[in-house]
DNA sequence: ATGCATGAGTA
DNA sequence: ACTCATGCATA
């Protein structure tokens, strides 16, 4: 930390464990840099920009390596000395890839999930065991005598095969080509669901973190992600695309966990210093509310529109802009508003429409 | 859990 | 200048 340059920002390395907190946990996490170690170059975006949605959840994703359920690597050692070199040589044969073939299918617009009806709700494990007694030590860890398997109830397996529906290809009809879930290829958006939603048991379970969690994906294969990130993942906050391409990652740290309950507990955090972040810039509900008015009349204002908008809120352009762009964003996340991320259905998306012509307004 | 922000990749 | 993935800082 140190010395090097003046640290604006606040800089708090204190403690260097993890709580086991569920949340509301600030990990002091100053500045990893070192994120972008191997970023799966998946294929980005192949949308021809003028569609107004022009979202294409096309995933191409590769796919970690489920069925090979090979974990040689017992981590049986309590210390973190394999988790940080575990950066470096990560033993899974074949990794991320991309998939050779980029199918921007059509892509739904909004309909986020099964557009269809896709009842059938598992009232999946909503059940905790009482065995997995939280008491967890400082670490975060659980004191289990070594290996312990936890009661791995019926969390997963329940549903057969009704993750259709989202068939990007939409033309294989009658064939019911019942692939199972898991991992391997594009998952739909139900599974994803599914997932998403057994995955934050799994982990509150074993006493982890989001926080936690994304530290571990670092040292387990070099991308570190933030609480944020996980936090969204598991609300479904991501673009579907995004979605699936953390899936895999995720449920590989999902299996390690559980297969070594007992040991972790990765703490590594390298203090960077880089550059500096603009303060954030909190706006004030009214203007918010003049923002989003304008939004609805126009998703995409021009450059000038936005000067004009700026300058009569007494913002600064660049707000603005970013403003409608995050906005933008979060149009197109999941959990479209009005859907209860909690339960089924977040599908339902409003078609949208209006068009980037021009909307002047003054 | 989210709001505002950064940056890489594109068009 | 936009989209997209991602995260610091904050509520």
């Amino acid at each position: 930390m140190a010395t090097a340059a003046s640290s604006p920002y606040t800089l708090l390395s204190s403690s260097p464990m993890i709580h086991p907190d569920s949340q509301a946990m600030q990990p002091a996490s100053p500045y990893r840099g070192h994120q972008k170690l191997l970023q799966s170059d998946y294929l980005q975006s192949v949308q021809s920009n003028g569609h107004p949605l022009g979202h294409q959840w096309a995933s191409s994703l590769s796919e970690g390596s489920p069925w090979s359920s090979s974990m040689e690597q017992q981590d049986v050692k309590p210390c973190r000395e394999d988790l940080q070199l575990g950066i470096i040589h990560h033993r899974s044969p074949h990794v991320a890839h991309h998939s050779p073939h980029h199918n921007n299918h059509g892509n739904h617009p909004g309909a986020w999930g099964t557009p269809v009806s896709h009842n059938s709700s598992i009232t999946s494990g909503q059940q905790i065991n009482i065995y997995s007694q939280t008491g967890f030590t400082v670490n975060g860890m659980l004191d289990h005598g070594g290996l312990t398997p936890p009661p791995n109830p019926q969390g997963q397996g329940m549903h057969p095969g009704l993750r259709d529906t989202l068939s990007p290809e939409h033309s294989d009809l009658g064939g019911h080509h019942c692939h199972d879930h898991s991992d391997e290829e594009t998952p739909t958006s139900d599974e994803l669901e599914h997932f998403a939603k057994q995955f934050k048991q799994r982990r509150i379970k074993l006493g982890f973190t989001q926080a936690d969690v994304g530290l571990a994906l670092g040292t387990l294969y070099g991308n570190v992600f933030s609480q944020t990130t996980i936090c969204r993942f598991e609300a479904l906050q991501l673009s579907f695309k995004n979605m699936c391409k953390l899936k895999p990652l995720l449920n590989k740290w999902l299996e390690e966990a559980d297969s070594s309950t007992g040991s972790s507990s990765s703490i590594d955090k390298i203090a960077a210093q880089g550059k500096k972040r603009k303060k954030r810039t909190s706006i004030e509900v009214s203007v918010k509310g003049v923002l989003e008015t304008h939004f609805l009349k126009c998703p995409k204002p021009s450059a000038q529109e936005i000067t004009s908008l700026a300058d009569s809120l007494q913002l600064e352009k660049e707000v603005v802009r970013v403003w409608f762009c995050n906005r933008r964003q979060k149009e197109k996340r999941m959990t479209p508003p009005g859907e209860p991320p909690p339960h089924e259905g977040p599908y339902s998306h409003s078609g949208s429409a209006g068009d980037t012509s021009s909307c002047h307004d003054l």
